[in-house]
DNA sequence: ATTTATATTTTGTATGTACAAACAAAATAA
DNA sequence: TTATTTTGTTTGTACATACAAAATATAAAT
């Protein structure tokens, strides 16, 4: 059958690696009550108090409006809080995040043991890199 | 700041490459008309007229509820026809998506030049061929 | 032949994400 | 000091995708 133009694609290829490990993600951090997004947003504005919008959704490579909802929804379930510092909005975690966090490392500890466990500690390290490097490369354009 | 954790973390930089190679490939199937996922669904179709539901759904690696959705559009826009056999829905390819057809190619090939020049040609493939082999991996947990 | 089990598809619902436009505040220039 | 531009955020809307449950249709077993 012809379909090899499919795993010669990289879009097609990046986004099924994305659909698989992020299943695997939602299992791991479902103990969390989260998804691995805001787990991962809840520990930046833990690691940096007070953190601007616009770096959050730098560091998490997702446009400004969609890390708008993110902090919607955090701020809604009591785990950050909005303070407006002009026409930047900062962030900070509550106690509640704070107790979380935790659990949250905790899940990002099981999901790496459990794909590692299936690629091998080697190989998923470079893969991880690879993808980090061509990232950078492919978001300049 | 301690932020090296999203770097390291399979889950993070997968997503984060399927988004920046997803809007490269946005654009360049504009031209069709179609986003990618649909322009490989009708290639698929086209080079196996009759192919099921299900073969297609495996072949694209998204589920059959998703693959439901996509054939319903293309449907809808005349591209593809559904003829039921029995309890399976076997998918024909419409005179309109073989006259696509040609531009849909064309668009793979302008998105795989662009994301080469970023990344150099062996690099791209050797991403891509990892890319495969790890999506194996973990589809099967 | 009727019931039961199995496989495929569809539907209802939810989520993550983006873009474009609107809005608000700040910085710069006149 | 007022007008213009830039920067950061939010809102409306749309789309790809998934899961769970329902529907449908075949095949198997009694």
């Amino acid at each position: 059958m012809d379909d090899g133009f499919l795993q010669t694609c990289l879009f097609f290829t990046a986004n099924r690696l994305g659909r698989a490990i992020t299943k695997m993600a939602e299992e791991e951090f479902a103990p969390t009550g989260l998804s691995p997004m805001y787990g991962y947003l809840i520990r930046l504005v833990a690691g940096a108090p007070g953190i601007s919008q616009k770096e959050l959704a730098e560091k998490l490579s997702i446009t400004p409006s969609t890390l708008t909802r993110f902090v919607d929804k955090l701020e809604a379930k009591r785990l950050v809080e909005r303070k407006g510092q002009g026409k930047t909005v900062l962030v900070y975690p509550t106690k509640k995040a704070e107790e979380l966090l935790e659990s949250i490392r905790q899940a990002s500890r099981n999901l790496h043991d459990r794909y590692e466990a299936l690629l091998g500690a080697d190989a998923a390290k470079r893969l991880t890199e690879d993808l980090n490097a061509s990232s950078a490369l492919l978001e300049r354009h």
